[in-house]
DNA sequence: TATTGTTATACTCTATAACTATA
DNA sequence: TATAGTTATAGAGTATAACAATA
């Protein structure tokens, strides 16, 4: 998508207008946008945030946990890892308890850029909502969160 | 992300939870699912969809006023419409106002299709919002117009 | 037998750059 | 000069299949 989104079209958009899944998507386009370009130095991107927040909750994780609650393939972990590995966010040990798997945990630099991060994060979801009163946001995120807890 | 998400972990997902960009993304990743896991004969992606949706709308409408309408370049458009184009749904028509451009519409059987596609797409959000009332649907839906309509 | 991490490979979606034919 | 459609190409992001080590 990027940033060439749509202008002052006279484009009718018609019964997309009626379907949350259009609506999830343009606002998840949107929320990315908002996320990545509110990034200055450390250039996080949502995928990185994700496995970071997991760690910084759950020391010690392996890559398939991680891989799990993220719903992509363990696979898919090893190079997502091996880039915060090689800019010393992430840290790999070996499990004292399964010497099959890593166990994952976060260097002091991992530690302080995630926590840069989650904040400009929260600033990208201002920037998301900004059409939204504080209540409306707040009853978005209870209702995303309803919906997701399910799954 | 498919259908390999995440189980009964006991993985805490900790500050994403807090965040909307994290749940836009999750809820639309499952709305995606849904939409085409609901798919029978006719196989359309949520992509395709938009495309169709947008020429019912917009009668004539040019390859790159679809491309602006929904966010990609137009280069890309050229693919997705060759697609819809072999498989019969969708007719470019030299237009008579501008020799550069395609009128695109759609064929009866194209029209058809999408008259069947909106009903399982509405079916598919029922899917991903099976743990709302009726009343929390309609507010997440006019929530999500909210966040869109500046965008 | 099942799972963890890994590699090799391929697929999907999308963008950029350049071209042509128009406007 | 700018825009519409097209092509060639490349880059993310992800999946599948197989393997060795370990459970």
């Amino acid at each position: 998508m990027s940033e060439a989104a749509q202008k002052k079209d006279k484009t009718k958009i018609g019964d997309l207008d009626t379907l949350v899944t259009y609506h999830l998507r343009r606002a998840q386009v949107a929320a990315f946008g908002h996320f990545t370009g509110g990034m200055k130095e450390d250039k996080i991107t949502p995928g990185q945030f994700g496995v970071l927040a997991l760690i910084v909750s759950n020391d010690g994780i392996s890559q398939s946990a991680v891989a799990r609650a993220l719903g992509v393939e363990r696979s898919t972990m090893v190079a997502i890892i091996d880039g915060l590995q090689d800019r010393g966010l992430v840290i790999r040990e070996p499990s004292k308890i399964d010497r099959r798997s890593n166990a994952l945990r976060l260097s002091d630099k991992g530690r302080q850029v995630y926590d840069h991060s989650l904040h400009l994060a929260h600033l990208g979801d201002a920037k998301t909502m900004a059409a939204l009163s504080e209540d409306e946001a707040a009853q978005l995120l209870a209702l995303l969160q309803k919906v997701n807890h399910g799954i």
